[in-house]
DNA sequence: AGTAAAATATGATATTTGTCATACAATTTG
DNA sequence: CAAATTGTATGACAAATATCATATTTTACT
């Protein structure tokens, strides 16, 4: 079992307020395991008793709206956290996270956290503005969503992909979604996404080689934003 | 200058977690003022150094879009707190709030409030547990914004408007906004707000007497979200 | 490899929503 | 009180987007 002292999730998340000491108890209660790509960390309404920590990989939390479609409300990646909400809130989660990559995470009991919050103000005050910060992104997440066109909305996710989560040397972007998830994080129909993907490929905007997304034209792109 | 100890803002907030001489030291400290129905408590990008007890009133936490449009994002009232986002993230504010009623708020000083984060674990936790369900909440309204029709949501916020804020004895809404502030709530242009509400008069659903409107048939209302 | 299933693509069309124009009502201001 | 400004209302039309149908391609499976 690993020592967490090395571990990423320490170098992002609020965990990095811990001491050494700290790190060993939670060494000592959490358990590891993979969760593979399609595969759920927790549903919409699941009692959480703990917080999953990102090792490796990357999930989407969404949310089934009634008319079927699930909305992606953020993607979290290694280093971050999982279910922080749902513990302090002392509630079910609101959202459910499914792997989009293999994923590598390490489950920390409730107590454990709960424990820290009153010994350590400083876990306590990463663990805050890592909300503000969820808040805040979700803020302007809501503007958008109400205000600029489904156009709008796919050029600033495609370059919040690149710049998120990277390229590869060849200038595909790291993280591949499906056509269905690009939807769901924009808010529109499958069908609506792929249009205007092939008419951002046609453009000259981006190119496409399958699933495979090359961002071609940044700045036209950031103009029509 | 008042006290604190009676405060509504002491029975709704994170503030309820102080004691008596943390909220005497508060009471030294604050600055106490009103704000006029349409006047600003402080603007998009502001440099907050505190936070604002809401004693009275109702304002609206909004951004102002690209296309010159305002979308509110929450609507804040009296024994709430007013600012606490920009304080934890010791960032500038990302929304700008204006009073939608006359307004008595109370300015606390910054080093005040991060004191008690040091010093009162208590008022942390329900600090954070406030941001959290103010994540909650943008969330949900995410999901709502990306997958439910303009009508659905226009729905939504009637009943939305009549939970939290009541009516009046005649059944009208407490609280009384303007179709565009309807509309930026809902994120619609505000003909579309307003023909919607002609059209949920017509229906019956709604009954408009100028500015004041009375939800007549919540069922329906419910029925089509 | 060969078949089934799923994902992607595209056309045709319907629906929703936004925009612009204009009228009317209410409110503010001098 | 009258004029001016602002808010509300409604029609006509345009634009954006969803839906349904149907290919085509890719992926998964034994």
């Amino acid at each position: 079992m690993g020592k967490c002292e090395q571990c990423i999730v320490r170098e992002f998340s609020a965990i990095k307020a811990l001491n050494k000491d700290e790190l060993l108890k939670i060494a000592d209660c959490k358990t590891s395991y993979t969760v593979k790509k399609g595969e759920t960390v927790f549903d919409e309404g699941d009692a959480l008793n703990g917080i999953y920590c990102i090792k490796d990989g990357i999930c989407k939390l969404s949310k089934l709206s009634d008319n079927g479609k699930d909305q992606i409300v953020k993607l979290v990646k290694k280093g971050e956290l999982l279910g922080q909400r749902s513990l302090i809130s002392e509630e079910s989660t609101n959202l459910s996270a499914v792997a989009v990559e293999d994923m590598q995470v390490c489950f920390i009991p409730k107590q454990e956290i709960l424990q820290f919050f009153n010994e350590n103000n400083q876990f306590s005050l990463n663990m805050m503005k890592s909300v503000c910060g969820d808040l805040k992104d979700a803020d302007d997440n809501m503007v958008n969503l109400a205000q600029k066109t489904v156009k709008q909305r796919l050029a600033e996710v495609l370059i919040k992909l690149e710049t998120d989560f990277g390229k590869h040397e060849d200038g595909t972007l790291k993280i591949q979604l499906s056509r269905e998830e690009i939807a769901g994080m924009i808010g529109t129909a499958t069908e609506s996404c792929i249009r205007l993907l092939s008419e951002f490929n046609k453009e000259g905007w981006i190119s496409l080689q399958g699933k495979k997304i090359i961002i071609t034209n940044k700045k036209e792109l950031q103009r029509i934003i």
